[in-house]
DNA sequence: GACTATTTGTTCGTATGTATA
DNA sequence: ATATACATACGAACAAATAGT
């Protein structure tokens, strides 16, 4: 702990993407084993300030800038707002049969097939959080102009004006797959988070489940407002 | 890998607070070296499955279970509700001056005296979320009956109607000090939730910050209604 | 209370495998 | 093809906490 308190001291002194000194270099400067060097630097990897890579070294990793996210308006509403660069890039969409619980969510029938949309946003350059949208393929109408940006703009530019029903806000630390795409640690956590969406007419359209980096991202609800994305 | 694989899979051999074998004899039987094992041993632990004590040995925890928590109403009231035994115990009382931010969001004056409560809320004899309240010290008479319980319920008795303002979750993964009151490991992920209160008038009141084991609790808001503790 | 055996915690030395440049 | 750097494993020793005698 002691040789991580010092190594994280200076950290400050690269810049992000630089790499460490060699794991035999910085043993033999601090004057220990490399295997106690490599437990100091598991520290920071757990802390999510350095990555390893095998047979390249260990690169220094940029920062996080905890953005407060405003439950009231749409993401990139809010972001743009505050003077960052907000981007949505859509990863994936494909079409397949609907999940039980989505079925039941988006008051299907079982197997009856639903349109399932990917998307990474991004702030400052850096990946916040990973959203993965779904709706009845009798909707792919709507959707079939979209390739990235704000959904809710989107949907709202088809006339279709999107109600949250309901939140569930839950922690934990990210698959594998989900790791690699934020460029984030598997040991840190990430908020994750399900919202259900009802069109005008108040029947479920939207079933949306985001996984956002914790050390970047909070969630903010502000009472009176309707919290809507 | 490989080896926790196994191991994980033995636990339900064993009862909660129940012991390993020592890790000589883990390591010997499995046939490898004792770091070896000791490092797969480390994924049990990060996944808060196994507790080691120096000294003693590793002993197996109780699975957790995930009870859902509506936003809606009052965590007692939802959960007993569901059959649950919950219980708020209070950790501790003590007046002092209010911190710079705590003075913004009560409105005070910079080192105007607050009262902080501190509580730990159980759930199944299961440590779930540890809780500090903040109010002005001028409320002391409010307050003064309070020694556990729900306390909305107790300000209810009193005539004091509190109105959620603003709600700010995060996710991280515990201090120490928390990790030890919740009885977790500290790698497991908490949610961090702050929220900040007004009485019937408009005025800030109580300004609430909590701790609670992600795998244990999740943040459900039903839009429509307010979501009330 | 002192002593001892046991068990986990930490560090070192050494060797070999594997990915990268 | 070679050197470098991280990944993994083994063996040994000692420290520190615990439990029992």
């Amino acid at each position: 702990m002691q040789l991580a308190d010092v190594l994280r001291g200076e950290l400050g002194t690269y810049k992000s993407g630089d790499y460490l000194p060699s794991e035999t270099q910085l043993a033999q400067r601090f004057g220990v084993n490399r295997h106690t060097l490599r437990r100091a630097v598991d520290v920071l990897i757990l802390e999510g300030r350095v990555l390893r890579h095998k047979g390249r070294g260990t690169c220094v990793l940029p920062t996080p800038i905890v953005y407060p996210v405003n439950a009231a308006s749409a993401y990139s509403k809010t972001l743009s707002g505050m003077g960052f660069r907000s981007e949505a890039i859509l990863l994936a969409r494909r079409q397949r049969p609907a999940h039980p619980d989505e079925a039941r969510d988006l008051a299907l029938a079982p197997q009856e097939p639903v349109l399932e949309l990917q998307t990474l946003r991004m702030l400052d350059e850096q990946p916040i959080s990973l959203i993965t949208h779904c709706f009845s393929a009798r909707h792919h109408a709507a959707l079939e102009g979209y390739g990235g940006g704000s959904m809710r703009q989107h949907l709202e530019r088809k006339n279709i004006a999107l109600k949250r029903v309901s939140t569930l806000i839950g922690a934990r630390t990210p698959s594998q797959r989900d790791a690699i795409r934020l460029l984030m640690p598997r040991h840190t956590p990430v908020l994750s988070i399900r919202t259900l969406s009802s069109d005008a007419t108040g029947k479920p359209f939207e079933l949306s489940r985001s996984v956002s980096r914790a050390d970047r991202f909070q969630y903010q609800i502000i009472s009176g407002e309707r919290h809507e994305d």
